[in-house]
DNA sequence: GAGCACTGC
């Protein structure tokens, strides 16, 4: 009351009073790790910033005051306490407990990280949650974004060296860190939040963690997680030789009771019956709105159709007690502007006096972990979402409408929660979900090709893949087909270590195969074409197809198409866009996403500051016809496993080794059927496709993969007898020669060779 | 002649 907050020095009354003694020494007698809530409370009183010594902001109070409410500021005391005792603490909350932001601070007033030059991380599965709760955070501890509160993102390093001592970030990019500081010196806590989502990167990270926490046994470690599923996690951090497991911290959540309803019988159609109960919802219940999960783009616009069609239809047969309804599609492809239309109030009523409206999103699961939609009353869950598996026999990751987990049906019944009390209609049966439905999603490491992963873990410096600690055990049949393609990729040695070649491989963020062909293109002069095609990769689909302007999207497309194929169109649609000025118009005005293509501008100046830290050359040829060339050459560097054969005259193809049936994709832009195509991907929609295919030639793959185009390890077929007429066509050419196997290691000298 | 669950480096 007596103090001017905006004033910079602290009027000082008596020299030695206890309350200059706090503003001058807030922290003062606190023993690192052995903090009491009863000090920190003091020093969250006091009126000057315990950590910087500046007298507070006047919001900073206000702010605090809302904080004191969350469910975790009453167990301050309690974590402090297990803090002080443990390495390391499993926490379970639930939405609205606070754990994401208080925990963290909570852990820097006991730890004081900035007294010993170290850090606390807290890491999040999402870019998002990472920038805006260090953005919440600082506000509450009164600072500058990015000085003593920061995050780190991929392309976004928003901290200060030496000042920052409390830093969000995501887990891939602590991941990262490791790989260069296996011991993660900098930080003297680490927070996993969000444990219970099983992200590649966060299990990984436990296991490196886990590890860690014996050879740092200064390194404390919080694993925080949503659902109930901690006692996993406490087993798995079961540090002591009495096998007790890690002591768990539970938080009451705080979200409102919603009413779950089931049906009586299974429904045969989910998308007619999820239709079906929405209308129900807007005819027979209050005001509040709803949300319908579905699994993707088609399906939810198909069911905005259709629930308009019906509510408008309703509301004219009957304008006295039916409101308007306004449909809102959600999922990430979207252009954000249309994103930002969950957040519209709903509309108004059409009379003054008539029934109010109401508002429906109908989304995929985006709306069931990353985005928070309030005034949300009611929640209608078909039960299904898309979802990623693997096929390790064919090296096939693919999506498939599933059935949910219970926690995920839980999670979204919560969705109904946030404002008031709410119901969730599921439209399956009580007895399904109690006996059909899994515990938990299972983790990504079991769905996922671990190529990318495999690399990461032995330039972690794991050698024996298959005993490393993991939560969850992927297959080593998945295992097996990863490290099966990175010997045939050079970048293990027979010992399964690292090869030099490796070692840069792993700096880039990239899949193998196309960080193999990024560091092998200068040598056919293409580096600088090749990057770009890796990063026009490394992005969502440039092309947009508006569904009432196909015609014109297609026309648009085949003009910047290249019939050699759909690797050299993404570099002409790069090379446009830049000659264009990076225009967005332009890019508008010929159906191509402004949006993907800045992210691939990003994406290949990031890839080209780490080529030019290895002293990766960017090179380019003058010559179109013969850059072309060498940038198909190229291609079969990285990815010689992704190779089909023309098989009959109906246009069906057959993948080298595997042996799988597949068609050119519709979206492909060769101009005719090639014999030899190198593919960037296989789709499995309705018939299996190859997607971004390129025409190659059958020489190129036995001179630059000679390892893997060893004919004496093909079955007998059609492709065999194909190969083996180009192999003897070539050993009588290159007469003289003994053996005409390239090395795979060295491109350089064959790459030359043929130019 | 058909898509594109979502993230992350």
């Amino acid at each position: 009351m007596s103090k001017n907050p905006y004033t910079n020095a602290p009027p000082l009354k008596g020299p030695a009073s206890a309350k200059s003694l706090a503003d001058k020494e807030p922290l003062f007698g606190f023993l690192p790790r052995k903090v009491t809530s009863q000090q920190v409370q003091k020093a969250m009183k006091g009126d000057h910033n315990p950590f910087t010594k500046q007298p507070h902001t006047p919001q900073y109070k206000k702010i605090l005051e809302v904080r004191k409410k969350l469910p975790v500021y009453a167990q301050m005391n309690e974590f402090l306490k297990m803090f002080s005792d443990n390495q390391v603490i499993v926490m379970v909350g639930e939405t609205g407990s606070g754990k994401t932001t208080q925990i963290p601070q909570f852990v820097c007033f006991s730890d004081l990280p900035h007294t010993k030059g170290k850090m606390v991380a807290c890491t999040q599965p999402r870019r998002v949650a990472a920038m805006s709760v260090a953005k919440r955070v600082a506000d509450e501890m009164d600072v500058p974004l990015g000085k003593q509160v920061g995050y780190s993102i991929r392309f976004e390093d928003m901290t200060e060296p030496g000042t920052t001592f409390l830093k969000y970030m995501t887990d891939g990019m602590l991941l990262r860190e490791a790989m260069n500081d296996p011991n993660l010196e900098r930080y003297s806590t680490i927070i996993l939040d969000e444990a219970h989502e099983r992200t590649l990167a966060t299990d990984i990270l436990m296991g490196l963690l886990k590890s860690l926490a014996k050879r740092r046994t200064d390194l404390k470690i919080i694993v925080m997680s949503a659902t109930l599923d901690a006692l996993k996690f406490q087993k798995y951090f079961s540090l002591s030789q009495s096998g007790e497991p890690a002591p768990l911290l539970k938080v009451p959540g705080r979200s409102h009771p919603v009413e779950v309803f089931y049906t009586q019988e299974p429904e045969p159609d989910y998308v007619e019956a999820a239709i079906r109960t929405v209308l129900m919802i807007h005819r027979a219940e209050k005001p509040g709105d709803i949300l319908l999960f579905l699994t993707g783009e088609e399906e939810i616009e198909d069911a905005c159709r259709k629930i308009k069609l019906e509510a408008d239809d309703s509301m004219n047969k009957d304008p006295g007690s039916v409101g308007p309804l306004v449909c809102i599609p959600l999922y990430s492809s979207l252009p954000p502007q249309q994103q930002q239309r969950i957040f519209d109030p709903p509309p108004p009523p059409r009379t003054p006096d008539g029934p109010p409206g109401r508002k429906v999103v109908i989304s995929n699961n985006i709306a069931e972990t990353s985005l928070t939609i309030d005034g949300i009353v009611y929640v209608v869950d078909p039960g299904f979402s898309k979802q990623k598996v693997y096929n390790s026999r064919i090296r096939v990751e693919s999506l498939l409408v599933s059935p949910i987990s219970k926690a995920s049906a839980q999670q979204r019944a919560g969705r109904a929660g946030r404002t008031r009390p709410g119901k969730c209609f599921r439209l399956y049966t009580e007895k399904d979900f109690m006996k059909e439905l899994e515990e938990q999603t299972h983790p990504e490491i079991l769905r996922s090709n671990l190529a990318n992963t495999v690399l990461e873990l032995v330039k972690l410096g794991i050698q024996d893949l298959v005993r490393f600690d993991y939560v969850d055990a992927p297959a080593p049949e998945t295992l097996m087909r990863a490290l099966e393609l990175l010997n045939y990729l050079a970048v293990l040695d027979d010992e399964g270590r690292l090869t030099p070649l490796g070692e840069v491989m792993a700096e880039f963020p990239l899949d193998p195969q196309m960080a193999k062909m990024l560091i092998v293109s200068p040598e056919f002069n293409c580096s600088n074409e090749i990057l770009t095609i890796v990063a026009m990769l490394s992005v969502p689909n440039v092309w947009l197809r508006p569904p009432n302007q196909r015609r014109e999207a297609d026309a648009a497309k085949a003009l910047l198409t290249v019939p050699d194929g759909d690797h050299l169109t993404l570099l002409n649609v790069y090379n446009s866009y830049v000659q264009n000025a990076h225009d967005r118009s332009w890019a508008w005005n010929n159906y191509l996403s402004q949006l993907a293509l800045a992210q691939a501008d990003n994406v290949r100046s990031q890839l080209e500051r780490t080529m030019e830290r290895y002293e990766i050359a960017l090179v380019s040829t003058q010559d179109q016809r013969k850059l072309y060339m060498n940038v198909r050459q190229a291609l079969v560097c990285g990815f010689f496993m992704q190779v089909a054969h023309k098989e009959g005259e109906k246009g069906a193809y057959l993948t080298v080794k595997d042996n799988q049936v597949v068609s050119l994709h519709p979206s492909c832009g060769l101009d005719t059927q090639p014999e030899w195509v190198i593919f960037n991907e296989f789709v499995l929609t309705t018939k299996p496709y190859i997607r971004t295919v390129t025409e190659i030639r059958p020489e190129w793959l036995l001179e630059f993969a000679s390892n893997y185009y060893d004919l004496a390890t093909f079955n007998a077929g059609e492709t065999k007898r194909a190969l083996q007429g180009v192999q003897n066509k070539r050993l009588r050419k290159v007469a003289g020669v003994e053996d005409a196997n390239g090395k795979l290691e060295r491109p350089s000298k064959q790459a030359r060779k043929g130019q």
